[in-house]
DNA sequence: CAAGACATCTGTACGGCGCTTAGATATGAA
DNA sequence: TTCATATCTAAGCGCCGTACAGATGTCTTG
């Protein structure tokens, strides 16, 4: 009774469903694509019945922010390992091709974590310890640390839109046909990505080395 | 029997069911939204049988479909209006915003627009007298008016890539709640969306003047 | 003008969907 | 042990996309 089963809390008879849940979501997400993911076919996924998700989850919306946020948290940490691994800066540069890797990398679920931004019109803001821990502010810290002037605040924030702006949008549309050419003749996606971010002049610190 | 009804064309006998599917599907779109579009209620709207739209569209992605294709018709309308109405230099910034307010004036048609474009990993090129006429090539073609070396053909294309991904990213971002207090300080949406422009580098042109 | 070919539309049906409700079952506290 | 409560199942509602058979209107051809 009061032996731990597998690692941790295992709240109730079933196991823990929610997490079981989400799992599944994201192995079907990967395997059948975004439009395949029912909540029912989740629930088969799973092993329960269509009706056992919502004890859970209010709807499936909510099931797929749960998915969205774990995007959420797994870009932050392909965002900061990549800006640990480049130097001074080309940290900036580093940020928006790891950006824009991972949304290629993984395109049900950036489509997921998207389609649930665009319906709560806000992007997920995840505070640790009281602080603003998003990709998002890592972006505009990082062009602090560049020199950007902190001060400035609103000149800053509009540099951090810009920048985010044209990574998703360039997240969303690199895998166009119509760049196909142009990739090749560039040797691959991820140079034609660095030439893109090279062309992007909101990186003043970029631009200057 | 030789008599036209209305305008022209109108082959048979219900009317024009697949213009009148179109104009439904938009009518229901603007009044209702995006998740409610379906083949169904389209087909309600219209007053035919759920089934009569298959005569005319292979599938509900098809009748998406002509109506993002009407989309980008307007899109490209009011983007030519809008280069016409700027001067020099500002003819390609003129173009962004004019590519953003559409978006955000249209929303639900715009995400159909989008969700089209994703399912078939391409913009729509519209091509007439064999001549790429879509809204993006007019992107390109304002940069080469505006001083850009149509020789570089690299170079040209990557710039237009980068601003053509920024305003997306803005179309899609513009409304999120992260930005209404800075949408405030500046003024409103139209002064926020040319800020965040100007901090775009991508127009060696803007920025110099 | 008659007759058949054809395009168009309706009626009906199938399986899957999100979600609700009622009832079964297991868990943990008193 | 009892009982409240959390968890899950079974069944069902209305909606969806789509298929198919048949009715209805239009057009062509003789």
């Amino acid at each position: 009774m009061s032996e731990a089963k597998s690692v941790e809390s295992r709240p109730y008879h079933h196991g823990d469903l929610r997490r079981a849940l989400v799992d599944a979501a994201r192995r079907l997400l990967e395997s059948e694509g975004p439009s395949a993911l029912s909540l029912r076919a989740v629930a088969r996924e799973a092993g329960v019945s269509p009706a056992a998700p919502y004890h859970h989850f209010k709807d499936k919306a909510e099931l797929l922010d749960a998915v969205a946020h774990e995007g959420w948290e797994m870009l932050h940490q392909a965002m900061d390992t990549a800006k640990s691994a480049a130097e001074g800066a080309h940290k900036l540069s580093a940020l928006g091709i790891a950006y824009v890797c991972f949304a290629r990398e993984n395109p049900a679920l950036y489509r997921v974590m998207y389609d649930a931004a665009r319906d709560k019109e806000a992007l997920p803001i995840e505070m640790h310890d009281g602080k603003d821990d998003s990709a998002y502010c890592m972006v505009r810290d990082t062009m602090v640390e560049l020199g950007s002037d902190p001060a400035q605040a609103v000149d800053l924030e509009l540099a951090t839109i810009a920048a985010w702006c044209a990574g998703h949008g360039l997240a969303e549309m690199a895998g166009f046909k119509q760049f196909d050419q142009l990739k090749a003749e560039l040797g691959g996606e991820k140079p034609f990505l660095e030439a893109v971010f090279n062309h992007l002049g909101l990186f003043p610190s970029l631009n200057r080395d």
